[in-house]
DNA sequence: TATTGTTATACTCTATAACTATA
DNA sequence: TATAGTTATAGAGTATAACAATA
């Protein structure tokens, strides 16, 4: 098996490690970058969460707290405080539906637009200086793999050998 | 605003977005990654943290826990009932060095190294599938991009922008 | 006194369950 | 009764601090 040279050997026999898995790659990366960013949320005074509904809210208005949390895959408990604060500070707008009062309605107020353009404006140029750092080849092709990865509905589970 | 076609508006002004931030496609990616391959390690009885360990430990052996924790990026603390276990079931071999009592030397017995190559094996068989959903030229790049930024010494924080 | 490993404690994050208000 | 939102509670995971053994 595996005499195939342009492919080495083929992770299927699992002994050698022609590189680290794939998550071993991953996993520290989004630590990292995730930790190189907090200056910058902290800056503008949000939280990775706030951003996010920020981001998200700037795309479309949503209807219901639940099918926003739902939307950036949060908890839906786990964004009241959130939202709590952005309203607070004029953020956002947040105020029942008048047709159905136990429903809140959510929108980006013309303050959470611009901060949201601020801090994005941050996020992407450190982005951009890490990406930077890239051969332009691997670039594009890494930034069209985590797109097409993004446009997955879903990641099978992986599944063990039947002999486990 | 943004007449250009081709570029859209460039991230460095900020404002609309031509993809996702970075951040936005990696984190929900190892998030989704971690839980695809979950099942593999529930089925060979072992966590993230004690297949780190195995992984490491099958490179090189270790004079210390301390050395090791730090290696997997992981508080010394916390690998203690890892090696725990791992130990209690023949798979690493852990013993006070002679010249020092304090100090433990760390290795992957065989059993160790069987368990490791059967687990990275179902892992490795995962990930490929995975890939193979990418086009050829932009799987070369995805990894070839993440092996780069794997090899990186780290990631400086982002600054924000003086009128933050 | 300094260092390794260990244990005990506290803290953060997240999810679950109970409650309210509307319908 | 069912649902959206909220609050209170509990659980997992992690880090911090105190401790024991060895140098």
């Amino acid at each position: 098996m595996a005499e195939n040279d342009s492919e080495r050997d083929t992770p299927t026999g699992g002994r050698p490690a022609d590189r680290p898995d794939l998550a071993a790659l991953l996993v520290p990366l989004c630590r990292a970058l995730v930790d190189a960013e907090r200056p910058v949320l902290d800056a503008h005074g949000v939280t990775m969460w706030g951003y996010g509904v920020l981001l998200r809210l700037g795309e479309t208005p949503f209807r219901s707290q639940a099918a926003l949390a739902e939307a950036i895959r949060a908890d839906k408990t786990r964004i009241i405080p959130v939202l709590d604060d952005l309203e607070a500070r004029g953020l956002i707008d947040r105020r029942p539906d008048p047709d159905d009062r136990r429903v809140r309605l959510l929108s980006l107020t013309p303050e959470g637009r611009r901060l949201r353009d601020a801090v994005q404006a941050d996020i992407r140029r450190g982005e951009e200086e890490l990406l930077a750092r890239l051969p332009a080849a691997d670039r594009q092709g890494f930034v069209r793999a985590l797109l097409a990865l993004h446009a997955l509905p879903a990641i099978p589970p992986h599944r063990p050998a039947a002999d486990a």
